[in-house]
DNA sequence: TTAGGGTTAG
C-alpha cells in the first residue's frame, strides 16, 4: 500500500507517485484509517494532493466529506487550502468560500494559498468584477499577503477577461513592490494585448523587456508573433523570427502551428505547406493541430478534395483526428455542397469515439438548411439536445434563419417562443431574424407585433431591427411609415451591439 | 504536505 519515503516510518513522508485514480485513492484511505495509531494529516494531504495532481477533484473532495465525519482523523489548514483548490477548480467556487469559514472554527488564518485558488476560480465562473473586489479586499484588509502567484492569477484572469490595461497596471505595481514581474506575467500581458488586437501595445511592452531585465523565451515570441500575423504584419512576423533564433530561441511546434494557421487564414495555404516542410525538416513533429489548420486553408480555398487528403494522410502519420478535424472538413464539404461527404463524416464521429461538440453541430445545421433539408436539420437539433449538447448563441441564429429561409415561418415562430421560455441567452437579434423572415414573406403585419411586443420582452429594437421594419415597409410601398421609424431610430440613436457584430462578423467570414 | 505560470484550431 502507502510507501514510506526514506526508511524511517515514523517520519511519515508518504508517497502517492503510484495511486493513478480514484479507486487506488480509495484503498489507501481505507487502510491509513483502520491503521492503529491513526497516521497524523501529513499522508492524508499527499493524498488528496495526489487526487488533484489527476484532477480527480471529486474524488478529493468525496474522500475529505468522509474524514470530517469521521472524528479523530485530522483537518488542517493545509487540507482545506487543497478542499478550496478542488472546489475551485470544479466550478465550485461558492463551496470554496463556504470552506473559507472552516478556518476560523478550526482557529486557523487563510493564507495565499486560500485565496488564489479562489480567486482563480471566480475568473474561471467569468466572475470578474467579483474577481476584482476580492483582491482589493485582499490588499486593502491584508487578508493575506499578496505574493507573486497571487498577482500572476489576477494578471491572468485579467488578460483573459479582455482587461488588459488593468493587468498592465498591476504589472507596474508590481515593478514599485516587492515581488517583480516575471517573463510569465509579461508573456500573458503581451498575449492579452495581442488578442485586443492592441498589437503596438505588444510590441512596446516586449520591447521593454531586455531593459528590465525578464527573459524573453519561445512563449513570449509565440504569442506577439501570432498577434502580428493574424493583422498580416508580415514583414514584422519576418523580422521577428529571424531576431527570435539570432537570440538562440528556437520555435517549436506551437511556434510553427501559429504561423501555419495564420498563413492559411490569409489565403497563404501552399506558403503554409512550405512553412510545415521547414518545420519537419527542423525535425519537429507536426501534430493534430499543425495539420487541421492546413486542412482549413485548403477548405478556405474551395480545395476540400486537398482536405480530404491530408485527413486520411493522418492515421499513417500517427495522428488522430479530433473532433475539430472533423469539423473543419464538414464545414468544408457543405461550402462546396458536397452534402453527402459530410454527412458521412459527422455519422462517421461517435465511431470513432468522437462527440460532434457544438460547433460541428452548427456547421451541419447550416449546410442542412443550406440545401432546403429541413426535416433533416430538424432531426440533428432534435439529436443534439438528446446528446445534451445546449444550443448556443449561433445555434439559435441558424435554426431561426434556417427556418424563416425555408418558409417555415410558424415554426420559427414557435421557436423563438421556446428560446424565450427557457429565458437564457435571449437576444434581439433572434427576434431580428424573425422580422426578416416576416418581411420577406409580406407578413409584415406580424412583423410589427413582434416589434411591438419588445418592450414587454425587455428587449430594445437595435439598428438592425429598425432596418429590418423599414425594408419591410418599402417592400410594400408604405414610405410614410418607412419615413417614421427611420426618425424614431435617429432619434434614438441606436447603434449595432457588441453581441451583434460578433455574430455578423462570422456570418460573413464563413459566407453564410 | 497547500496556491501559479504564460503561446496554436473548426
Amino acid at each position: 500500500m502507502v510507501s514510506y519515503n526514506g526508511t524511517s516510518p515514523d517520519k511519515l513522508t508518504f508517497v502517492f507517485d503510484n495511486v493513478n485514480g480514484p479507486d487506488d485513492a480509495l484503498t489507501h484511505y481505507r487502510m491509513m484509517i483502520e491503521s492503529k495509531p491513526l497516521p497524523n494529516v501529513l499522508p492524508f494531504n499527499s493524498l488528496l494532493s495526489r487526487l488533484v495532481k489527476l484532477k480527480q477533484y471529486k474524488a478529493a473532495l468525496s474522500i475529505f466529506n468522509d474524514m470530517i465525519s469521521n472524528l479523530g482523523i485530522p483537518v488542517h489548514n493545509y487540507t482545506l487550502n487543497i478542499v478550496i483548490n478542488c472546489y475551485c477548480n470544479s466550478d465550485r467556487v461558492d463551496f470554496g468560500f463556504s470552506t473559507v469559514g472552516a478556518f476560523f472554527k478550526l482557529s486557523y488564518m487563510p493564507n495565499e494559498a486560500t485565496f488564489s485558488p479562489l480567486l482563480k476560480g471566480l475568473f474561471r465562473e467569468n466572475r470578474i468584477h467579483e474577481a476584482q473586489q476580492l483582491f482589493r479586499r485582499i490588499v486593502r484588509e491584508e487578508l493575506c499577503g499578496v505574493n507573486n502567484i497571487i498577482f500572476g492569477v489576477v494578471i491572468d484572469g485579467l488578460c483573459k477577461a479582455g482587461n488588459t490595461a488593468m493587468a498592465i497596471q498591476l504589472l507596474k505595481v508590481m515593478e514599485k513592490g516587492k515581488c517583480s514581474p516575471d517573463t510569465h506575467q509579461y508573456s500573458m500581458v503581451i498575449d492579452g494585448l495581442c488578442k485586443d488586437r492592441l498589437v503596438d501595445s505588444a510590441v512596446k511592452l516586449f520591447n521593454e523587456m531586455p531593459e528590465k531585465g525578464i527573459k524573453r523565451t519561445v512563449v513570449t515570441y509565440s504569442a506577439l508573433i501570432h498577434g502580428l500575423s493574424s493583422l498580416s504584419r508580415w514583414k514584422e512576423v519576418k523580422a521577428l523570427w529571424k531576431e527570435m533564433i539570432d537570440c538562440n530561441i528556437y520555435p517549436n511546434v506551437i511556434t510553427y502551428n501559429i504561423l501555419i494557421d495564420d498563413l492559411c487564414k490569409e489565403g497563404l495555404v501552399d506558403k503554409a505547406d512550405d512553412v510545415l516542410n521547414i518545420m519537419i525538416q527542423k525535425n519537429h513533429v507536426p501534430n493534430v493541430l499543425t495539420y487541421s489548420a492546413l486542412m482549413d486553408g485548403y477548405c478556405l480555398q474551395g480545395r476540400v478534395d486537398e482536405a480530404r487528403k491530408i485527413f486520411d494522410s493522418l492515421p499513417g502519420k500517427g495522428v488522430t483526428p479530433s473532433t475539430t478535424s472533423y469539423g473543419i472538413l464538414i464545414h468544408g464539404y457543405f461550402k462546396m455542397m458536397k452534402i453527402d461527404d459530410a454527412m458521412d463524416l459527422f455519422r462517421e464521429m461517435p465511431y470513432k469515439g468522437l462527440e460532434p461538440g457544438i460547433t460541428t453541430f452548427n456547421a451541419v445545421l447550416q449546410g442542412l438548411f443550406r440545401v432546403h433539408k429541413c426535416s433533416a436539420a430538424l432531426r440533428v437539433f432534435k439529436e443534439m439536445q438528446a446528446a445534451d449538447e445546449k444550443p448556443n448563441f449561433y445555434t439559435y441564429c441558424i435554426m431561426l434563419d434556417g427556418l424563416c429561409g425555408n418558409e417555415l415561418l410558424e415554426r420559427a415562430l414557435s421557436l423563438l417562443d421556446e428560446i424565450e421560455k427557457k429565458g437564457l441567452d435571449f437576444h434581439i437579434h433572434y427576434y431580428n431574424i424573425v422580422m426578416d423572415g416576416l418581411c420577406k414573406a409580406q407578413k409584415l403585419e406580424t412583423a410589427r407585433a413582434l416589434l411591438a411586443d419588445l418592450p414587454s420582452k425587455g428587449l430594445e429594437p437595435n439598428v438592425i431591427t429598425y432596418n429590418t421594419i423599414i425594408n419591410g415597409c418599402c417592400r410594400k410601398g408604405l414610405l410614410e411609415e418607412a419615413k417614421d421609424i427611420l426618425l424614431e431610430m435617429e432619434q434614438r440613436s441606436c447603434f449595432p451591439d457588441r453581441g451583434y457584430l460578433q455574430y455578423y462578423f462570422t456570418r460573413n467570414a464563413q459566407e453564410w
